[in-house]
DNA sequence: TGATTTTCAAAACAACTGTTATGATAATCC
DNA sequence: GGATTATCATAACAGTTGTTTTGAAAATCA
């Protein structure tokens, strides 16, 4: 049957995974548009531009269409912000990281929609959940060394362990991006980073409690 | 017809509005247990112990009863913590604010849950953005209040405008509640409020970038 | 080239959805 | 006490859902 494609014949294994990405894609559109109660087989095939039967024959039942795509979103998100954050500044480093996550566009805002859809299941569905979970705490880990890092280097506070300072941010970044596609006009991107440099001003060590927001960095 | 029942014969109004409150309740129940897509009119209605019949006959539509579930949500926590955050201390009352919302039980556990339901939903639906807006801002109006008599106080910093503070201290509460359900045994109650600890000290003007967590309060 | 398999459309299927209609019971009103 | 109305259960309705079946075209393999 179409449970065992060992040899894959028909076609080039290449043009399969292509054929499943596609769908997914579909999928997260359908999910940002109209939401996920609305993303029936039928709304994603049409979006697609085929018809139920190209989703059939890729993916063993819904369920699996969509852990895949919530899978596959953070991925894609892992891909876009592997090689940042590499920079040798680690404030600089985590401006590049909210940069990179802030919903200032269709595309970051298409991806804070589909995490609050799935997130919003994931309580009641353990694929949703893993998905979820794994890539909050691989993020997790990418904060708690950037601030180990600058804490060596003197440039994060020491008073606070490394992994609370990386909840904290993790937490202020998450809550931004919650609220902010809901009040587009209070929170334009400007507004969006100013506040994250607020929350960049309280990981450092000594003297004021953070630099005040509305200083642009050039 | 039903629709225009002044007198409103066969029953004090009494008992029509508890009814009304009792069918929402067994909304939320159900929305908290099993999702709010698991939410048919026969799982509410066999939650609240009747049939169907009872939530036609006091909810015009499916419509009507969910946008008065997440109205009266609101209202509920508004209830729950109106004559708090009164304190003179804004400190205190900061803390008494946040520890009234914080998903440390299962009432508070719900009442988050529920919200997050309906939030990933109120983009494609006006009612729910309204009643979560309406929500959002008249909590960040109280928590501009506090914060702009701390300034004064001086036990706020007076470099960032309270507005400001105000939203980052709402997003940082907004992605604790968020992610704390996923990882019950990451987020322990006492952890949350160290980290909302942390938040505070943020606020603080001079010295140090706030207090170390892990210092409980009395 | 013939056999096989992938690819995909189209239709049928059963389950579930919100809604509506019907009717019986009980409480209120005049 | 009769008329009226709220209350609620039950059943039927039409639409949508995910899934399965059928079948045809195309690509690969031997």
């Amino acid at each position: 049957m179409t449970d065992t494609y060992a040899p894959a014949a028909g076609r080039p294994r290449g043009d399969h995974d292509a054929r499943r990405q596609e769908v997914v894609e579909a999928t997260w559109r359908v999910i940002h548009r109209s939401g996920i109660d609305k993303a029936s087989l039928r709304a994603i095939a049409r979006e697609a531009g085929f018809t139920t039967g190209v989703i059939t024959h890729y993916f063993a039942d819904k369920e699996e269409l969509l852990a895949f795509a919530v899978a596959t979103i953070f991925e894609w998100i892992r891909e876009r912000t592997e090689q940042l954050a590499e920079a040798e500044d680690v404030i600089a480093a985590l401006r590049t990281l909210y940069d990179a996550a802030l919903p200032v566009d269709e595309a970051r805002r298409l991806q804070w929609s589909v995490w609050l859809a799935f997130l919003s299941r994931a309580r009641h569905n353990p694929a949703y959940a893993d998905a979820i979970l794994s890539w909050h705490s691989s993020f997790r880990r990418r904060l708690e060394g950037l601030m180990a890092r600058g804490q060596e280097a003197g440039s994060i506070r020491r008073d606070v362990p490394a992994a609370v300072l990386a909840d904290q941010f993790n937490a202020a970044l998450d809550g931004l991006a919650l609220m902010a596609p809901f009040e587009r006009d209070r929170f334009p991107p400007a507004y969006l980073r100013a506040l994250m440099e607020l929350a960049i001003g309280n990981l450092t060590p000594t003297t004021a409690a953070g630099q005040a927001p509305g200083e642009q960095r050039p």
